[in-house]
DNA sequence: AAGGTAATGCAATACTGTTGCATTTATTAT
DNA sequence: ATAATAAATGCAACAGTATTGCATTACCTT
């Protein structure tokens, strides 16, 4: 992806264009798996770590990011595809979680829809646990 | 369930049965759905913070809860039944968390196996949010 | 009932994330 | 291109969540 393209995914989800910002979007995109704070402090260590937790919320907020649940304590996030600009957000589908290299990645697959009596179901997450193919391999 | 039960709850997790147990135990079984730590400290004023958190702890190793996992920042714990042992954890069950009253709850219905190629997969986690009925009959 | 081992309470500390405010930067309209 | 305006940044301070070390207390085995 090139640079005018990140440009776009800025300007397409109303952001301001700043070195912050393309440099943390570029950084996701290159990495291709869930990121966490501490990933975009190692990496950016010039800039205030303020600046990097603010341009996390302010991806998530308007779709750029999603916020990946995890029981381990601290966020991480992964890029949004195509599918969700500010007022539409999507995110069903699912997330693996290497119990031994601890990456994350999205996995593209679409959870199944489900219903339950009684309830009004609006968003549905799913992680999976487990070992990664580089994992296995090594 | 009474109290002779619990106690056998804690005993068979190898658990030394304390006051702080039996009262946090008999808690999370009377609420009958999802704790957090807040929950606990509101309840058990009497008890020292960290006890609780290490109580959280202890029964969440040793398969008396599990950690449910959440991007809202902190942590929640739900019930073990039956299945999970000291050696052995398994929640392929699903939690519906409102957004609304914001309770988690654990649904009583199994995820559905799957299974990516080139994936060892262990765990699966299922998180769904919307309305409840409480909430929906409000 | 006594001894060994684990749990508790307190204080201090670490970690994760946020807020207020002055300054700098990006964008919009002229 | 430039000025006006609105937002992003950096710094300092703070807030919330959770953990560690250590002395004391309680549990449980025999």
């Amino acid at each position: 992806m090139k640079y005018s393209d990140l440009k776009s995914v800025l300007k397409n989800h109303k952001l301001r264009v700043t070195d912050t910002r393309m440099d943390v979007l570029e950084f996701f995109v290159k990495q291709n798996k869930a990121l966490s704070f501490k990933d975009l402090e190692d990496r950016f260590s010039d800039y205030d770590r303020v600046t990097l937790y603010r341009t996390l919320n302010s991806f998530t907020e308007n779709g750029v990011l999603h916020k990946i649940p995890d029981d381990s304590g601290f966020a991480t996030y992964g890029v949004c595809y195509d599918t969700c600009s500010h007022d539409h957000h999507r995110h069903d589908h699912m997330h693996f979680k290497c119990k031994q290299c601890g990456e994350i990645k999205c996995i593209d697959e679409h959870i199944p829809i489900i219903s339950i009596p009684g309830f009004e179901i609006h968003e549905a997450n799913m992680i999976l646990t487990g070992v990664c193919p580089n994992c296995l391999a090594a």
